[in-house]
DNA sequence: AGTTAAATACCGAAATATGCGTGATAACAG
DNA sequence: CTGTTATCACGCATATTTCGGTATTTAACT
């Protein structure tokens, strides 16, 4: 191998200016090279197996195959290659959706030249770059809502139901009987307005009550 | 007001030592003010109203009240002063039970002058700092299995179990009978050794499988 | 061509959960 | 001190889910 301690970045990215420059950029540094850059998901993956690539920077909006479905192609057929997402949109869904994908990183287009070398440098010290946006969005994801309608008894019910225990298991669980489980599950149906155990964990969900 | 520019920080934090650093840190900045520095939850929470921090600099073990009961308690009292966790533990627990909680932060107190800094200049600019190995740790979090035990059908199928529907929804939104389903959730339940929807959706939270 | 995996479909019995009542006691706030 | 809320408890009818079978078709693989 002609650089063996350079990080191998692969660039798949449809706009060819972006590209080339994302190129430069990367092969400008003294730690990391760009094995190849690609168009399309489509040719990333059939060359994965060639290219070896430690890093992947990857374009969410792309014809054909989306960057998200290509990052669980790349994820299923390369486990360790870390994938960092780039694109121009924040939109959270997006983003979720592309993390549970397996992308470790999530950046802008409009990041500058230090801003993509230095998430590049995160990804090798084993973090996770994000914008500033994107990492509250994630964190804020996490937050549980403070002004539930339910009770605590409830809450700890309903955590109860999310963890898949039956009325008799809620019962022995909180010293109760199996009718009071009954009228609690009742109450928190009736103010989630659902009407089934999986529903309620769904709208929990949703609702960020647990 | 007498520094009226400057964001108003909390600091809560038992060690003696380690409060005074962070005090003389903090105040030597031009942007932050220490508003007050406790060594309980308990104090913080009784002067909140009167010391109205934007931001507070939490540590997770303390005496009495620990930090996370703390920033629950705190969040609900003012929903808008945003908490960054101080710890010397990385462990993954503490981590989520304080994002659930409510903070928009989580560092280490290894953190020297300039990133105890950049993490309050990151919360100001609408971010969420956190140190690499936790990042990267809530990022994993929603990475989903991709060596799942179930079939395309089958994930499709647990996917809307988890969103609260019927055996009837299913099979109609799936254009298939209601009795395909059921197989199908047979299937799923053996694959997965549990009895019952809700036990399915918890084993596949557990195990990232959808 | 033969095997295997996946998706489809049906049945009956047993177990759970849900809907709609009622009502008592303790704790908490105005 | 009084009204409200939370928690607890019971019963019956109905609905839904789960268990344990069987079975056909299609696609993929060897």
């Amino acid at each position: 191998m002609a650089l063996p301690f350079k990080k191998r970045v692969m660039i798949v990215e449809d706009d060819q200016e972006i590209r080339n420059s994302f190129n430069l950029i990367v092969n400008s540094s003294q730690k990391f090279m760009v094995v190849n850059a690609y168009g399309s998901c489509e040719e990333a993956i059939d060359n994965l197996n060639r290219d070896k690539p430690e890093i992947v920077l990857m374009d969410v909006e792309l014809p054909g195959m989306n960057g998200i479905q290509g990052t669980k192609v790349i994820k299923d057929k390369s486990p360790h290659t870390d994938i960092v997402m780039v694109t121009v949109y924040e939109d959270s869904e997006l983003v979720f959706e592309a993390l549970k994908a397996g992308a470790s990183g999530y950046i802008t287009k409009s990041a500058n030249y230090m801003e993509l070398l230095a998430a590049l440098e995160e990804i090798v010290k084993g973090g996770a770059p994000m914008s500033s946006r994107i990492a509250r969005m994630v964190i804020d994801n996490f937050h549980v809502n403070p002004n539930s309608p339910l009770t605590k008894r409830e809450t700890e019910i309903l955590q109860l139901i999310s963890e898949g225990k039956t009325y008799t298991q809620i019962s022995e669980e909180l010293f109760i009987s199996k009718e009071t489980a009954k009228t609690h599950i009742k109450n928190i149906y009736s103010k989630l307005q659902v009407n089934s155990k999986s529903e309620a964990i769904a709208k929990a969900n949703l609702e960020k009550l647990i």
